[in-house]
DNA sequence: TACAGGTGATGCATTTTTTGCATCATTTAT
DNA sequence: ATAAATGATGCAAAAAATGCATCACCTGTA
């Protein structure tokens, strides 16, 4: 596209916060870049980036201005996917990014589904934290977020929500793997894997914990999902995951490479929210719009009495 | 906006219907023009364009793009707004269109009143009756709308309504101007001018009309409020306004360059409402914005009691 | 304090892109 | 039939973008 030049040239600088080194990155000579910069400058009527020894920053005009680059970049791109559409094939770019949570089945599970019958259409996954996940719905870097338990911000249009209970996550030969449903106090003096503090799992435990005055053994804390379950298989210590993060059918009781799941009672832990959506205000390009259709699809699939819309 | 070009020669293209007279509108030559819309035509994959013995006419996916570069060039002029108003003096360019009631005495006034602080503020007013009202602002050729009765589109948002009464309106010496109030049956016989059935105010005359079964002595149909108001002044026959689009205090009963206005009785005739209000989901440039306001500002000091937001 | 290594800006020659002219192939109206 | 539109295209001229060499400036370091 020519003529989104100058404008992905400016966004690039301001990514870069350096005329020459996005200049590298954009495979062209600084100081042509530099003049493309001066010249919109000039047409704009002001400057758009403050010129320091150590390179560039957007002034405050410049965050305005490459706020709005980005709403044309994904306006195009919703513009673009949506010609595709008309020609019959869906061609297109999605963009999600999610929590840990659903990176390991669930994500994979639904996008093989989906370019089964489309495959033009191309993903970045980007795993990010409740927080960090909304920024990037704001900077539109991401078109779509799943994210467990809690939305903050008031830019974030929730779509479809998934009630989840924490589940413990084990060895099938592990003692606990006896009980139907685990309550806290069982869980007293047995080694525990927990998830990082961002994790919306670890918030709704520490609710749980603080009520009950319970500390639990915790040998080791992570955010790595794929540590954590293969850890699992090596020793008797118990993780924490939600159905959704789990294999198919786990949360039905089976075990899964060994593995187990059963449910903390949801009077210690509370059930967390899975919320799926977008930047508030957003109209999104065909592909993503319909990803989006088919993620809630497979939730009802898999959760019929805890999918909301 | 150096960046613009090609999507304004299209959107000149698209407006024309012909590559060759939006050459002319442009000052460039048509093979020019050809060569950029075949480019971005050649970089978006398929035509925008069918290419007929008489010119241009855009096809689905043109229709599509070109309603993302309208889009787009509002989004930039709101933009320009900001980043003008960042730098202290308020620049824009504000599009309102409104149905001829507020033509006359209302807008003149809030413009001259917007314009007495920010004078680098240009306006564009043009003369649209409801349903062409609401098309300008879904095709993003106007900002703002005035409305009188009724809304239908979905993708009007109200920011603002004021209740507004039907008025009669006539030579301080004809013989109704003796009433507080005027009832339909005094109107028997007595020579009207009708504005024409897009108007609001028709409308809801011809409710009245209708549930009264009485047929008023038409002498002339018209939707000039120039002539209107010009006629009047010559012969006894009567107008109908409503206090937004009267002189000031003309509503309350005082006369005005030999004019005078009574209301016709609600039990007769329904009030109506003015609907002030912009396109969902539309984020209007801060020049449109700050006269919005204004507009609200002065609607409540006018209509106090009849002001809903 | 001097200096090395970084930054963005600028003059000038070169390359690339855009534009205009002349012309073609079609279609439509007379 | 013919005249007058339309958009498309080859080619040369004009305009714009680019790259190179270099400047002026700031910052951290020896």
């Amino acid at each position: 596209m020519r003529f989104m030049t100058s404008l992905r040239f400016i966004d690039a600088v301001a990514r870069e916060k350096s005329i020459r080194k996005a200049a590298e990155k954009l495979a062209i000579t600084s100081t042509a870049l530099n003049r493309r910069i001066l010249q919109v400058e000039d047409e704009i009527g002001q400057p758009l980036f403050e010129r320091l020894a150590s390179g560039v920053r957007l002034n405050t005009a410049g965050e305005i201005f490459v706020q709005h680059i980005r709403a044309q970049q994904a306006d195009l791109a919703r513009v673009q996917s949506q010609l595709a559409d008309l020609s019959g094939v869906r061609r297109g770019h999605v963009r999600v990014t999610s929590g840990s949570e659903t990176l390991r089945h669930f994500l994979p599970d639904v996008i093989a589904r989906y370019r089964a019958e489309h495959n033009a259409v191309t993903f970045d996954i980007s795993r990010q934290h409740g927080e960090a996940a909304e920024a990037a719905l704001g900077s539109l870097e991401a078109d779509l977020a799943l994210i467990f338990e809690p939305i903050r911000s008031s830019d974030f249009q929730t779509i479809a929500t998934a009630r989840q209970a924490v589940y413990c996550c084990m060895a099938e030969t592990h003692d606990l793997a006896k009980l139907d449903v685990i309550r806290l106090h069982h869980l007293i003096d047995i080694p525990v894997i927990m998830p990082t503090s961002q994790s919306g799992v670890r918030q709704l435990l520490n609710v749980g914990l603080m009520r009950r005055e319970i500390n639990l053994a915790t040998m080791l804390e992570t955010d790595s999902e794929e540590f954590t379950q293969t850890y699992l298989q090596n020793e008797k210590v118990v993780g924490f995951q939600i159905p959704i993060g789990l294999a198919k059918y786990m949360a039905e009781g089976r075990s899964v490479n060994g593995l187990i799941a059963r449910p903390l009672d949801t009077q210690d832990i509370p059930q967390g929210t899975m919320h799926i959506g977008h930047l508030r205000g957003r109209v999104l390009p065909v592909a993503a719009a319909k990803f989006m259709d088919l993620i809630i699809t497979e939730l009802r699939e898999r959760f019929p009495k805890d999918l909301d819309q």
